[in-house]
DNA sequence: AAAGCGTGGCT
DNA sequence: TAGCCAAGCTT
């Protein structure tokens, strides 16, 4: 069965997509299949009903480029603490952000925030039906704009993510790579439509994509697509999406200085309102480069009425991996007397207050080796009795 | 428009 | 283990 059947003869003089021209795979199978296998999820709507607006946008800003595992809890924390768009946009910004710490990619928490002041400031406290108003809201780009407009208002759109993105690829076997491609990945997606359920397709498409079609091993023995799908039909499904290479970032050093007070507050400060963990709460560092010197990091360190000498270097370092440069920090800790008072730009965060202060989970990691007792960002929900 | 932006889980 | 990779957006 493995014949090397080649793909459809390419013409090089005609490099549009191939829309409408093969009959386009059955929606119907893949809504039948979704019928029996959608997943269960706390923003999901029963059976034929809607999702609620609200629910749908918050679960999509946080699943961005984020696991559904990941996110569960912390939308059930946020639904709690604000039912509605209202209550999250009468939310203070650092109520939002302790909730979202450990969660990644804080911009998100900003833009969420500022979204749902937008939706009760320019439409009543109700979320828009379609994706235009949608995409301009803060926050919501080409994707959640018309993930939210399928799921939660059955607008006749396809949301491309990058679930859609492999199925996609794979079904045409698409040999351009990845973003190149992009455009014509959501040409070919947008070509499921007009069909029935588009919130229903969105969402299969996303199912299919995260439990059968799975970057290595798709278990296309499964897949109600398994028929028309090109790739399977090379044999060589878990090449596609064919990616661009990227670049890694280059090794970061610095240093973090732990002053705990005698009554157990730890000294902090927050960080710039946007850019790198951008409005979250640090510990003082040094700068992050790459060619940082261990030996003069007591020079940085915060004054408090201390020596140089009064710091102590905790053996060993921190290494944190972001998204585009690996960090590693050296930690220097030091007690601070009872009265001491915080440095300009500085505050104090009392032993009790430091768990659901606003640290991302770097510097809980940093918190952690200087000896601090610090809570995960995310406390798992309370394991089951019995 | 390419780069900046977190974190945890999985293989 | 050490890369990948996950329901992207902004500038």
């Amino acid at each position: 069965m493995t014949v090397a059947a080649p793909t459809p003869a390419r013409k090089p003089s005609r490099p549009e997509p191939q829309p409408a021209a093969a009959a386009p795979p059955a929606v119907g199978a893949l809504l039948a299949w979704y019928d029996r296998h959608r997943r269960v999820l706390p923003w999901r709507a029963p059976p034929g009903a809607r999702g609620d607006p609200y629910a749908v946008w918050l679960s999509e800003i946080m699943l961005q480029q984020t696991t559904v595992k990941a996110v569960v809890p912390y939308f059930l924390r946020f639904t709690a603490a604000f039912p509605t768009v209202r209550d999250l946009a009468a939310a203070d910004l650092d109520a939002v952000l302790r909730l979202w710490a450990g969660l990644g990619y804080y911009a998100r928490a900003r833009n969420l925030h500022a979204c749902a002041r937008a939706v009760v400031e320019r439409h009543g406290g109700v979320f828009p039906d379609n994706e235009a108003a949608l995409r301009a809201l803060p926050g919501i780009g080409d994707y959640t704009a018309k993930a939210v407009a399928a799921i939660a208002f059955d607008a006749p759109v396809v949301p491309v993510d990058g679930n859609v993105e492999r199925v996609m690829t794979r079904l045409h076997a698409v040999a351009e790579a990845l973003p190149a491609a992009k455009p014509r990945v959501k040409a070919l997606a947008a070509a499921l439509m007009p069909a029935p359920r588009p919130g229903d397709v969105a969402q299969a498409l996303m199912d299919l994509g995260a439990t059968i079609c799975t970057p290595k091993a798709p278990a296309c023995v499964l897949c109600p697509w398994a028929e028309p799908c090109a790739a399977r039909r090379r044999g060589d499904p878990e090449t596609f999406p064919r990616k661009a290479p990227k670049r890694e970032g280059t090794l970061r050093r610095g240093a973090a200085f732990v002053a705990v007070r005698a009554d157990g507050a730890v000294l902090a400060r927050s960080r710039p309102p946007s850019g790198l963990l951008g409005g979250m709460t640090e510990v003082p560092t040094t700068d992050w480069s790459a060619d940082f010197q261990t030996r003069t990091a007591r020079d940085h360190a915060p004054m408090l009425g201390l020596g140089p000498s009064d710091w102590r270097r905790v053996p060993g370092v921190v290494t944190h991996v972001f998204t585009h440069f690996p960090l590693e920090l050296v930690v220097l800790v030091a007690r601070a007397p009872h009265g001491a008072e915080a440095p300009a730009g500085c505050r104090w965060i009392a032993a009790g207050d430091i768990a659901g202060a606003a640290f991302p989970n770097v510097m809980r990691k940093v918190l952690a080796h200087a000896g601090v007792a610090v809570g995960p960002a995310a406390p798992p929900s309370r394991p089951r009795r019995g």
